[in-house]
DNA sequence: CAACGCCTTGACAACGTTGTCTGCCCCTGC
DNA sequence: GCAGGGGCAGACAACGTTGTCAAGGCGTTG
């Protein structure tokens, strides 16, 4: 900016002004000013800027992992929102590794974002209060912020998703109904867990029931264990996309009801189609950016939490009967 | 910093030092500093120590859709490499537009991202000349830049993917072989186009091509179209993955032999299995990452240009013989 | 005992912007 | 002719760091 000045044979100042769109700078000086910008190629220096206005005009999100398509989904709907609103978008995965997930959210705020959106990883979030003092806004995505700490959230209704498919299958004559989720330490499978546990009620069967990370030998062996049962399930449903996709390769052809928690592309190819409860990633997205930005514009109301609705989407595979 | 310094009773530079693990700090004099730290919950502003070192710490990253699997599993590539040398990802998708590509590269470079890594949407590359010339590192992935600019490249063999592909399909007894691909705009669509047409040879009938966006209308239209000749195609290579999918979806059922480019989750799960020329993009993401820090370390050599091999997985669909 | 050198600490400038304040010029109106 | 005001331009400080250089204290050595 300071070579361009001198270039233009003027000052600093009438250059910022210049480059920032002021008023009260002469058409002509202007005009020179801009040729100086051109000839020398010059670009602002953000970081400055940054530095002088305190602003950073920059998002960050803490996500799980960007190769998984619901996440992926959630990233471009934020993106969206917040290339709208004239910022840049950082982002990291957790990896689903508390200490990462910390790691990530102070580098973020060592870089001073002016907002936060985070699918947690951990739960404990009290490292943010510093954070949350000093005014930076931080909204949680899909999963709620630990003990201790209130802000803006926004779920999916897990339990009445996980509600809503067990009352799929009994309504098709299941009463043996198996659940295959995630590791109940992770929020969404505990809730899905408490829906499916709800809905079923006496029919309950903790022997029917397994919780760990998704893995095509986990999901052979216990898959294999319940069907050996004197009274093996008829139908099954999977706590997430990822176990509905392992359980669906570990069943090997084998035709079984299945309700899968999450909606994947090819649901619909596959034979029979699967059965889904479908969450909007880029919803869930988009209204936690939105709400981020509502803070951002100094919103102070008491924090939000929302709950966004599922839906149910018969494919087939929901709707096979009880095997004899 | 300075409220630090005054809480320990030391001098700005002191803690500076203490807070970047400088030598020559007196051990209780640092333990005095970290506990004013601690105590006033101070992070320090990353956005000075840009201003006064010069390096962001920060790599930047242009895709067209972080929503695209193949996009997304390059992204996860990318952001592990950069972690691991200790670096924050900006990230942007292009959505296909040369505008939206080079806004993002313009934001990214008014940010002074250490360098960048971009797939490109656009074929005129001419505007990233005056950051070239300052020395930020440059690395194109999956589509080369346009003329005039020689950058270090990382592209896939989709010449000799796609010939791989159709002599697989002739191999198979097919002579009629169908290609539904992108935009020959696009660099990946047109090149595959020359490796199908090469391969064919005078088999090669432009009845039998059809190049647009993916869409369900238009698959089903020119599938229709295809079939309606008198001599319709036995089989189908689709230009990526996208296309296998509104392809999958347009024959709605119909069995005729398919290969794909781009693998992607399930195809071994359909019936048949669909078979596909994958393409790693998570190599891909990881060795772009790899090649633009080594850029970064100093590596002054002349740009490479690189071309990752493609393997050919069959599952079924591409074995298939031609219909009676 | 003086000279030297190491260890620790601090003062100060600089990075590239922007906000504030001041100053100049010219025009208008009395 | 002069006071007042609006339009334009510039000087200067400040944002929060880090690099450079200098200074003080203390122990070692000749």
């Amino acid at each position: 900016m300071k070579d361009v000045a001198s270039a233009a044979g003027v000052a600093l100042k009438t250059v910022s002004r210049v480059v920032n769109g002021e008023p009260g700078v002469h058409p002509a000086t202007a005009e020179r000013v801009r040729a100086a910008i051109d000839r020398l190629g010059y670009s602002r220096n953000e970081s400055a800027r940054v530095l002088r206005r305190g602003r950073t005009a920059t998002i960050g999100l803490v996500i799980e992992d960007v190769a998984d398509p619901f996440y992926s989904g959630l990233s471009r709907a934020v993106e969206g929102v917040v290339i709208e609103h004239g910022c840049l978008l950082l982002s990291g995965s957790s990896g689903e590794e508390p200490g990462r997930e910390r790691e990530l959210v102070e580098t973020f705020c060592a870089r001073r974002v002016d907002g936060l959106i985070m699918v947690p990883a951990g739960d404990d979030h009290t490292y943010l209060r510093p954070e949350l003092e000093t005014g930076t806004p931080v909204v949680f995505a899909d999963r709620p912020p630990g003990a201790g700490i209130d802000v803006d959230t926004v779920l999916t209704d897990n339990v009445g998703g996980a509600r809503q498919a067990v009352r799929h299958l009994m309504t098709h004559g299941h009463r043996r109904i198996a659940f295959l989720g995630d590791d109940p330490a992770i929020f969404t499978a505990s809730q899905r867990l408490r829906g499916y546990r709800e809905e079923l009620g006496g029919l309950f069967d903790g022997r029917l029931v397994s919780m760990r990370p998704p893995a095509m030998e986990a999901a052979r062996e216990d898959l294999a264990r319940m069907f050996a049962l004197d009274d093996p399930p008829t139908a099954l449903f999977t706590g997430n996309g990822r176990h509905t996709v392992t359980t669906l390769r570990a069943l090997e052809g084998r035709r079984v009801a299945l309700v899968g928690f999450d909606d994947f592309e090819l649901a619909d190819l596959l034979r029979p189609g699967v059965t889904v409860v479908a969450q909007d990633p880029s919803w869930m997205g988009r209204v936690s950016a939105e709400l981020l930005f509502r803070r951002l514009r100094g919103d102070g109301g008491p924090s939000e939490h929302l709950e966004l609705p599922v839906r149910l989407i018969p494919r087939g595979s929901g709707e096979l009967p009880p095997a004899g």
